[in-house]
DNA sequence: CTGAAAGCGCTTACAG
DNA sequence: CTGAAAGCGCTTACAG
């Protein structure tokens, strides 16, 4: 299959082959009526700008590069807030004509500066979990690039970052539940501070305790990090103080997966003898039974916000965190207590 | 920050510019310690081969593209077995050394010849679900592209596919339950011409059977396709129809999923009750309690097939549809009769 | 509004 | 084993 090119369709046109090149990037210098034809002869032989040519010339790749890293290996649980991010990443960056590169890895220095001096990419979005010291470590020694993370928003943190405002979205999960008149409500999350996202969740649900005139009882709090399997383990070990209490708040919805099989586990209905919370608003969210109540992290909202805002930082703008707001999502699996 | 070239390079080493790009080519023709030596500056230098210079020089653009469709939009359940092929596929990709790029959108004509005919990637994989009658009818628009999908292997279907021996994996599901003394086993999904796959699983259901001495009875499988909340129905009609089952064969983990939750709103327990089998082996499949019995689809080894079939595929290689063996993981969830 | 021309940074056939 | 040179297919400053 022969291989179209500008040339072949200025010929075609009568034209230059600039004027081909300027006719097809729509620039203004050009007759609209020879632009439509040339963009007719254009589309009538599948003709597309050969994007090596463009780029090279341009020196723009018009591409964006997009990490996953996992610190623990592929066999984990693949958190589908994940997915739904990196489905809105690329759709944001379609819609503005960039082209996304994926790569599952560890996350290396090498890797970063590849993308960058070799032209493949203009920015690169990193998307992951795990240790958020190590990450940050790793992040410290990069501040030259144009690298954006999904991840907390922390004072003073080096690298750029676009985050969920957790501290409020662990805030008004629990005002939720204190509203339906639950006073032991327990909390499921890892809250040291290699986990600043689950930890901010906790303090809004703190925020909302103290608020309300209650306190704060640590054993109502049960590690975990955002799997099923993890959730259920938690939910058991609080069952086993027990101390008592009507409802949950998970710091994710996978955990709160898990919860959900370690309540009914106890012969115990949801929400009739205890209340459950989660976050992300994952899809199964929706289609567990219960449906879940959980707090939202608008995905398509943040995948726009982070392709804007890392070719904002490829631009060499000013560039600050941004947080993305939650909200409550109100389904079946909380009642008055 | 100034952008290095193969030119600067060559002027440190006191060599041509050519020569520089042997030795970064490991061309055999350079001399070796003159090769190392070259490789050290572009080291110290950060140089990286400009990729866009060197795809428009070589017609090669080692990329290809991998194109995640859904018939049905963004908020439907995403099955994390195509998480795990998405990641599986990234990775031998990147082990060829080719680079991908990821597009979620509908399955359209336009968006695969762009790909080809800018010279973005030099060829597409699908990965998807949805109406098999209505991709297939698309896909025969493809036939002189560079386009392998993952789905059903069938007999003189257009275009080219890599897929999980479906009847297989759906024989010895059911004859390893048959083994544990169950007779009257439940499967689940949607067997019509639209889901080839699921109709396999069912086929391999149908073998064993038979080749037990045992009648297919038709009140025994309900439609369901790869979701929990399809999974939760399916299982609740078959409850419903009070013919009496002591096992379920589901065609997919999520469906599976959906259907313990079922099993246990009806206060039975599994395996005791109820034994279950799953179609995939997704992560959660391991986490959940009980720990799902289920076909292991060997994504790591799909992905490798997929990328070197498609590389084949566009060498102008002939190539052959490829069957993926897939194995029984018992886990937790099967008990005899 | 249009064309001729330079040049982006490589790879590779050709000559030695 | 090495270098000089051509050329991949564009974009865009320059001249008209």
């Amino acid at each position: 299959m022969h291989k179209v090119t500008s040339l072949e369709i200025a010929e075609l046109a009568g034209v230059s082959q600039s004027t081909v090149s300027r006719a097809l990037r729509k620039s203004p210098l050009v007759n609209p009526e020879t632009r439509r034809r040339i963009q007719r002869i254009a589309r009538e032989h599948n003709y597309k700008v050969d994007r090596s040519a463009s780029n090279l010339r341009s020196q723009h790749s018009r591409t964006i590069a997009m990490l996953v890293h996992e610190e623990s290996g592929m066999d984990s649980d693949i958190n589908p807030f994940f997915v739904s991010m990196l489905a809105s990443i690329t759709r944001a960056a379609a819609a503005r004509n960039y082209d996304v590169l994926l790569s599952f890895q560890q996350l290396s220095k090498n890797w970063i500066a590849d993308y960058e001096n070799s032209n493949k990419a203009e920015g690169i979005i990193l998307l992951g979990y795990g240790g958020y010291t190590d990450y940050i470590r790793k992040i410290e020694l990069l501040d030259n690039a144009h690298v954006l993370t999904w991840g907390p928003v922390i004072d003073g943190q080096p690298g750029h970052f676009v985050g969920c405002d957790n501290r409020r979205g662990g805030y008004i999960a629990t005002r939720y539940l204190l509203e339906l008149g639950h006073t032991r409500i327990g909390f499921l999350g890892d809250i040291s501070d290699d986990c600043p996202e689950f930890k901010d969740r906790y303090s809004g649900y703190c925020d909302a305790l103290l608020q309300a005139g209650l306190s704060v009882d640590p054993e109502l709090q049960a590690s975990s990090h955002s799997s099923m399997h993890s959730g259920h383990l938690a939910a058991r070990e609080l069952f086993s103080r027990g101390n008592g209490f009507s409802a949950i708040f998970s710091s994710s919805d996978l955990t709160a997966l898990g919860a959900v099989h370690a309540v009914q586990k106890e012969n115990l209905s949801i929400p009739e003898d205890v209340s459950i919370v989660g976050f992300d608003n994952i899809p199964s969210a929706t289609h567990m039974s219960p449906a879940l109540t959980t707090v939202r992290q608008n995905t398509v909202k943040a995948g726009e916000v982070m392709v804007d805002t890392l070719l904002r930082l490829v631009r060499g703008d000013y560039v600050e965190s941004q947080l993305i707001q939650p909200e409550l999502i109100v389904r079946d699996s909380c009642g008055p207590v």
